[in-house]
DNA sequence: GGTCAGCAACG
DNA sequence: CGTTGC
DNA sequence: GACC
């Protein structure tokens, strides 16, 4: 029953034109179609108005106002109607046929020109709908006297072109090695104090904050009133061949912003900069719900990975396994090596990788390092027990030994090991969402018998929304503050008698927190062993807890080494500030941030966007 | 050339 | 302490 | 293996 709002912060950012300038592919003056320019005078004194029934709104990007001007009273001498651009929206162009567009500006500048969500949507929207032209439309039919084909000046199929690379672009521009400049303000501890005594609600807190800080993405009011600027005081252009290279200011306005990199301000709260910030990935949203378009490469990578897992490169495999994060959350299909651009965490090696993979469909390093001999294959086979790692598995495939069956005999297990391997296949299986919801129940069940009010929450994977889970996570607490203490043996006692747990895999009661690993069954014929995780907090750790056993571990690893950059530390028990390291030791612990019973409270803290259990799947 | 999360159980 | 797991 |  611990109620966080759902803020969905899909703040879209401008695209910021990082892309090479591209040549207008369309240039107007190659492919315009030659028409003899013969008789066109009389023609056009006649008055013919051709252009009756068209609605034309008039870009004004590149267009100076004379130019509209202009432009408006020849529309209207042939009978159509020109339509002002006004109130800096695209929507003045509601009623609009057509749009015509200055004859050099590029396709891309027009779709940057869209920023705000509502002009995207416009002109995503309209395209079916609204004929968008380049002027030299207009001008040629003046010229002729007559209408000219539409077709043979529209832009509308290189502009859905444009909108769909710009999406990528602005997913590029989030996650790229370096991006922007904007602060972010980090509330001290005692700013946190004073909120508190003022609040009476957490989500007053959460609400409260929210103002300094930039939620992570490029302010767009900051970046629309640089390009009013720009847009009246370009007179520059007016007809049809100055090839005048316009834009790629904003990318200079914005650099020469650069500076405000890590401030340290008064009374305890300092600022960091966005582009800090933007290198973890807690503060960016996982793509949640949206398929991952790039299994042609996340496979073999995923291959990769285990293996060097399973050969002890640690390090290694974690690396796959931020490039494979990236790949999962890339919103397009990768065709070409350069669709990936420059995506964090993906280097020159696994670039070429995924080079080789686009290219031969496999990739030589998959087939050499993970060539399937039976040593290896042995060493993978091993890694699967519960309990065994890469250290045991290679200890046993080098002392010959190739299945499971050899194991009990010939080596020691741990208890661990002994469960794994005999629950070995049920383990490997993913569990539906709906026996988690089963299992759920079975120990919220037993749970409130013994003690009322207990706040109860199945985190992990299934808290994520993923449709299958490895195991089930289970996370009780209570809000009066120590209704939780003499829960836990009685709990598994309980569920020991009704014989659904089976086995136990390690127990820790040591800490304020609990946590049980073990196995357990429905009672249902044919269900299958699952692994069960139960953790019993005091509620104040509540916050920590639930957003250390919601995961998932790469967004949380990202979290505490930001927190880390921070001076602080997080862990599941706390987030500590000033804590003092030297080189890697820590020195102190520095202080908990007091009453972090909600998750959006340590995201406070720690100056970053909340982000929905969806969206921390990384 | 250093860092890559932070903690806890088991043996 | 080394190894494994969450 | 990526990034600082
Ligand atoms: O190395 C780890 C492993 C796990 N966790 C946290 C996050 C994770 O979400 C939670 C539960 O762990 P589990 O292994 O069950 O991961 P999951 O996210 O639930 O995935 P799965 O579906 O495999 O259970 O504990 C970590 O912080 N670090
Ligand atoms: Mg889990």
């Amino acid at each position: 029953m611990y109620k966080e709002r759902k803020v969905r912060n899909r703040v879209i950012a401008a695209a910021e034109a990082k892309s090479p300038p591209l040549p207008p592919v369309s240039g107007s003056s190659t492919i315009t179609p030659t028409i003899r320019k013969s008789g066109s005078i009389e023609e056009k004194k006649t008055g013919k108005k051709f252009l009756e029934g068209a609605t034309i709104g008039i870009l004004p990007l590149n267009n100076c106002n004379a130019r509209v001007t202009l432009l408006s009273e020849r529309i209207t001498e042939f009978g159509g109607v020109p339509l002002p651009y006004r109130k800096n929206t695209m929507m003045s162009f509601d009623k609009a046929t057509h749009i015509v567009v200055n004859f050099e500006t590029p396709i891309k500048d027009i779709v940057t020109f869209c920023r705000t969500d509502a002009d995207k949507a416009f002109l995503r929207d309209s395209l079916p709908k609204i004929k968008y032209v380049r002027c030299k439309w207009l001008s040629e039919s003046f010229t002729k006297g007559v209408r000219m084909s539409e077709d043979d000046y529209s832009i509308n199929a290189l502009l859905q072109e444009e909108i769909t690379r710009a999406e990528v672009q602005e997913h590029l521009h989030k996650y790229r090695r370096s991006t922007s400049f904007r602060d972010a303000t980090v509330p001290s501890n005692s700013q946190r104090e004073t909120n508190l005594a003022k609040k009476d609600g957490e989500a007053k807190i959460a609400d409260k904050s929210q103002p300094p800080k930039s939620s992570g993405t490029v302010s767009p009011a900051d970046v629309s009133s640089g390009w009013k600027r720009n847009l009246n005081e370009d007179d520059s252009s007016d007809y049809e061949d100055s090839s005048g290279e316009v834009s790629d200011e904003e990318e200079d306005l914005d650099s020469s912003r650069e500076k405000e990199t890590l401030v340290r301000s008064g009374s305890g709260s300092f600022t960091v900069s966005d582009s800090l910030k933007e290198k973890y990935i807690c503060a960016q949203a996982s793509s949640s719900g949206t398929k991952n378009l790039n299994e042609h490469l996340t496979v073999p990578l995923e291959k990769l990975m285990n293996t060097h897992k399973s050969q002890g490169q640690e390090f290694r495999a974690m690396a796959y396994g931020k490039a494979i994060s990236a790949l999962r959350n890339f919103p397009k299909k990768i065709q070409r090596a350069e669709d990936v651009g420059s995506l964090r965490n993906i280097g020159g090696s696994i670039l070429s990788k995924i080079t080789e993979i686009l290219e031969n469909g496999t990739c030589q390093k998959v087939d050499n390092l993970c060539v399937d001999d039976e040593v290896n294959k042995a060493i993978a086979l091993f890694c699967n027990i519960h309990g065994v790692s890469s250290k045991t598995a290679i200890k046993w495939a080098s002392a010959k030994l190739r299945t499971l069956e050899e194991l009990s005999t010939k080596v020691t297990l741990n208890r661990a090991q002994v469960i794994g391997l005999k629950h070995y296949h049920d383990f490997l299986d993913r569990i539906p969402r709906s026996e988690v919801e089963e299992i759920e129940k079975t120990v919220k069940g037993a749970a409130l018998d013994l003690q009322k009010g207990l706040e109860i929450v199945t985190c992990g994977s299934y808290r994520r929304g993923k449709p299958t889970c490895g195991d089930v996570d289970i996370l009780i607490s209570h809000p009066d503050g120590k209704s939780h203490r003499n829960l836990f043996g009685p709990l598994l006692e309980k569920l020991r008698t009704s014989e659904f747990l089976t086995d136990d895999l390690s127990i820790s009661e040591e800490s304020s927190q609990k946590k049980y690993l073990g196995v357990c069954r429905l009672p249902k014929e044919d269900s299958k062993f699952r692994r069960l995780d139960i953790i019993v907090v005091p509620y104040c750790e509540f916050g920590c807890a639930l957003l250390y056993f919601t995961g998932s571990a790469y967004f949380n690893r990202s979290m505490r080494a930001y927190a880390h950059k921070l001076s602080m530390t997080l862990s599941h028990h706390s987030l500590n500030r000033n804590v003092v390291r030297m080189k890697k030791v820590k020195i102190s612990d520095g202080e908990p941030f007091p009453n972090l019973t909600t998750e959006k409270a340590i995201f406070e803290c720690m100056g970053l966007p909340y982000r929905e259990p969806a969206d921390r799947d990384h």
